[in-house]
DNA sequence: TGGCGAATTGAGAGATTTTCTCATTTAAGG
DNA sequence: CCTTAAATGAGAAAATCTCTCAATTCGCCA
């Protein structure tokens, strides 16, 4: 049903999904597919209404169970935004950072990672150790840039 | 009433809100002194819980408001666990990053910037203009590191 | 110090978001 | 194909957040 549709993302997602004994469901290839052809992030809701329009009747739980197997097996992350409201994007598995636009909520890998040339030690000279980091960019993204003018 | 209570941060606070022209009410002194005693991150309901402790019949919706005020004032920070949870901490205005405890949510500002260091001319090349960044360390405390041995 | 006006709060209803349950469906190996 | 356990759908339930409006309180000014 989803030939049409196959892109490599779900490929991926599904290679993800079996190497855990996971099942590639149609509606858990939707879910990658909808967030992989918006390009930006999405919330609950508008994944819901996407992955609906292709299969119809899936339910809201389905959504919000997908979602949350997808972010531990990092093929998707959520991410907060400074007004409060947050949504998920695909997401290769492995380290990664993004760039945010505030206007689009266009999601957007950079290269390098900047706490990687950064000391730590006088951080952890007070007794916290660190165990992972998260940093992101908000601004705006050429298109919506542009359109600012 | 809240006299022996007062601390630095709540000063603070009070001076923060004065130049805006808003009230400082014992309700908002009172969530800035919970969450400076805390000396981590609370939830929503560990505010109102310690607020109430306080105060008696303080409403939820005022710690809503309340900490919508905050935050838009810089006082008060967001803060986003791996886990899905979030919280809310008392921080100074201005540029500052945390370390955050993932045992027991405690938070910490640490020194300098790992972005200041980077090179951000390959990521705007891409035509996204920054705006802002966030820069969150995750792990744990002196103290809970201890006890996890 | 007392009073006035506007900002803020309390209480609870209401909206929204998320989780849960369990009968039914479906993917995937044999 | 068949079997079996994983996954889903539907809707109830729980949790979270927002809104409204009368009552209260802060901060200014006389």
């Amino acid at each position: 049903m989803l030939k049409d549709f196959e892109c490599v993302e779900e490929s991926y997602a599904k290679e993800v999904l079996r190497q855990r004994g996971l099942r590639s469901t149609s509606q858990r290839l939707a879910v990658i597919h909808v967030l992989h052809e918006s390009g930006r992030s999405l919330s609950v809701g508008e994944i819901h209404e996407g992955v609906r329009g292709i299969l119809g009747g899936t339910g809201l739980a389905t959504i919000y169970r997908t979602l949350e197997t997808f972010e531990s097996l990092g093929v998707v992350r959520r991410l907060h935004f400074p007004d409060g409201e947050s949504g998920y994007a695909f997401s290769r598995a492995g380290h990664a950072h993004h760039m945010v636009c505030l206007t689009c909520r266009g999601v957007f890998d950079f290269p390098g990672c900047p706490v990687e040339s950064f000391d730590l030690a006088p951080l952890e000279r007070t007794g916290f150790r660190v165990e992972d980091h998260s940093v992101q960019f908000f601004g705006r993204c050429g298109g919506c840039g542009e359109a600012a003018r």
